[in-house]
DNA sequence: ACCTGAACACCGTTCAAGT
DNA sequence: ACCTGAACACCGTTCAAGT
């Protein structure tokens, strides 16, 4: 049912995803669809939350550092894996189904662990989530549109990401900003 | 001719804003815009760098971490008052016309007033450009819609926004990551 | 429950032709 | 240069009806 949509994806990417197009691939009428899910739109989230399954939780015993580091390379690869799904990531938030929801939590764990917690820890979370998907979407948009700028190769824009992601940690567990009022 | 399209997007949303729909308010036939633009992404293109117009750059003389900090606050309530192109600036990564070029360059001065150069200096602009338009893009898509879930004010988000810029900050000006190979 | 036929109300873009 | 009429090749979605 959705399988057949991840693979019309992968294959005709975002704009080729219709519901004309899936559904004659299932070999029904377009309207069939709609006993199946509601709206083209609760069809991608559906699809979502099923990268975000791809994303593998560190041993929680780890560093927090080290940890909240590698789940965010891991996210940034799963969503790396399918790229036209990425900008749908962001119109929605990056997604809210039950896959999304334990990765939120066990990030908080790894915030608390590094003495992080209350508003400080959503922040902190907000912003490794928006960083990560922003990345992902500029990584994967440059690989689908070849322009005359040069494309910026794939694993110096994930070096780049890497960077980025550190001075961010950095910046987080060093508790930069906002007062100690905690 | 352009100004039309702005204050159509404005009104009616990225979905509203079709060739008909514009055609339609200049009082002319659907096809006649093409005499003026040569496509539909090459009129968003145009709308965004407009966008970019609106970026304030602060005094050159002033320290470098405070520099780039109002140039990503401004960059920040420009794309904030622009919520139906956001989406898009993430698409086509952030547009290319000539204020793009020109915010690029007063970054790069200000972290080579830093010590940052080269490698380095593109890692960082990036990743703060990245950062900064997806922040933009989660706070109007929050915006745009209001779910059950409670759609997190305004406010907060920017609150949220400054904290991350901070930390992104103090890790790129302190100098973590990679060994001092500079 | 799940499907079909037919339709509604749209899209972006192109082509030939006019002025 | 800038416009029109007409068309091409599509969209997502709904409604009534069938099994």
């Amino acid at each position: 049912v959705l399988k057949t949509a991840e693979q019309l994806l992968a294959e005709r990417g975002l704009a080729g995803l219709t519901m004309r197009g899936l559904a004659s691939r299932l070999g029904v009428a377009p309207n069939a669809l709609y006993s199946h899910v509601s709206s083209k739109t609760a069809l991608i989230d559906d699809l979502l939350d099923e990268v975000l399954g791809l994303v593998d939780t560190p041993d929680p015993e780890v560093e927090p550092g080290t940890g909240l580091e590698s789940i965010m390379r891991s996210s940034f690869s799963a969503l790396l894996e399918h790229p036209d799904l990425v900008p749908s990531f962001l119109a929605r938030q990056g997604a809210r189904g039950p896959n999304a929801h334990r990765l939120g939590e066990v990030m908080f764990a790894f915030l608390a662990r590094a003495g992080i917690t209350g508003t400080r820890a959503e922040e902190a979370r907000r912003v490794l989530i928006v960083y990560t998907i922003g990345f992902a979407a500029l990584a994967t948009s440059s690989a689908l549109e070849q322009d005359a700028a040069g494309p910026v190769p794939e694993d110096e824009l994930t070096r780049n990401f890497a960077s980025g992601l550190t001075w961010l940690l950095t910046g987080i567990i060093s508790g930069a900003g906002r007062p100690p009022s905690v």
